[in-house]
DNA sequence: GCTGTTTGGTAATCGAGGTTTTCACAATTT
DNA sequence: AAATTGTGAAAACCTCGATTACCAAACAGC
């Protein structure tokens, strides 16, 4: 047991394997479509037996899974390591760092957002549940983040959750729109657009400037005021 | 030809059946999941023979297809008659309207937000491509009222479309994460997110204020001054 | 009421892909 | 050098679901 071959160790051949596979799920998922892949042309494309590869996932979702979560470990490595290095900057410049280290970790490679934005959405429950962690923890860090600008006086003082959520949405629409556009969209064009939205979803004031000619309508959309109503019974 | 069966004419008798198929497809793909679902299981719960399922659709996907095309067509009926309603109303009323009409549609019912954002994601190329149009439809909305704030001196005056792709992510994403989310979230409070971001991400100078005790740091956001640059490759 | 025609349900077929198993080989150890 | 064991390729299997073809039933005309 545990025998050397070709000059390398099992273990390291496994994972030799396990990464080729990984590299074909990615492949093969972002140009073929999950739904299209087919296990043997993955292993084809990676120089793995069929065998070895029930040896190392449990099938075409497990890659895909483990795909998704590497993905998105990445670029929170980065965004971390980037952001230990201005740990006492302003708010804005942090804020400003943890989106231009994202949106550069995630567009090195057009696959990367093809398979989380697009092929990872609907597959399994699981996946889904996996998605929503994801989510949460970047909600959370850019919740974190408007906390410390909140602190520091450049924001109001709320809650952020629901903005971060709507934050990551923004991200995650405008990079699956990056990556099909046709022709490319330049990715400082989408990187500066991100920045000045979650700037300014950040930032705003609890009440929006007064619209002049506007008498007598309330103008504070932070309270719920409605115009416009037509139809569709409200939900609790 | 053209008989009448059950008192009911032909034509009448497929488009009930047609009505019945969307409803178990739209039912099971946001419970079971698209994937899962089976062609058998859409025809016993529509109490449709297999048969006249294939006189109707190609296929699963025709149904789905079909479904994402409803869904979206009924949002923008919705959001068409409303803004008719409200003319020559000021900026932020129109949109104000635009954002809670299409809210107030597509939350009466959890399954259409399922349906639209995750299960018919990923899914096809024709299904991606129906995708990107719908997108680019509620852009361009989007963009035409933040023109007409512009045009009124209420919003700057500059390229909106990247906004617009963003501010429909955040819509997305917002819904995506309102449906999935245990214990559910406030319609109300979803809506009022969307509006005051909306509005901050239109309504945004091309500056942003001055942080005091940022020396020499370009503040100005607009412009591609990046900060905490890490790795990654710049991609043209 | 009987017949021909149109419609609907059921059941059999057909194919595709996932999963397992077998067999041959290569390398290492005694 | 021979035996042993891990390794890979390929083929066989097997399940499952889409699709079609056939048969039964319902209705209008005669």
């Amino acid at each position: 047991m545990a025998r050397t071959y070709g000059g390398v160790a099992p273990e390291q051949r496994r994972a030799d394997r396990r990464e080729r596979l990984l590299a074909a799920g990615l492949e093969l998922f972002t140009s073929t479509g999950f739904r299209l892949t087919k296990i043997t042309e993955m292993c084809a494309r990676a120089g793995v037996s069929t065998r070895n590869f029930y040896e190392e996932f449990t099938g075409k979702e497990d890659v895909l899974r483990t795909l998704h979560d590497r993905i998105n470990s990445l670029a929170l490595e980065h965004v971390t390591a980037a952001l230990d290095q201005v740990a006492d900057a302003d708010a804005v410049t942090r804020i400003v760092t943890l989106l231009d280290v994202f949106i550069d970790t995630v567009t090195v490679d057009p696959r990367l957002p093809r398979l989380n934005y697009v092929e990872a959405v609907g597959v399994s429950a699981e996946l889904e549940e996996q998605h929503q962690v994801w989510v949460d923890r970047w909600a959370s860090f850019i919740e974190t983040e408007a906390r410390r600008a909140a602190a520091h006086g450049a924001a109001p003082d709320r809650d952020y959750r629901l903005t971060a959520i709507a934050l990551v949405g923004a991200a995650t629409g405008l990079l699956r729109e990056w990556q099909a556009h046709e022709p490319p969209l330049p990715v400082e064009d989408v990187g500066a657009e991100l920045r000045a939205l979650m700037l300014a979803a950040i930032m705003r004031p609890g009440k929006i400037l007064e619209i002049p000619g506007n008498p007598g309508a309330p103008s504070g959309v932070e309270q719920s005021s409605r115009a416009g109503e037509q139809g569709g019974a409200r939900r609790t």
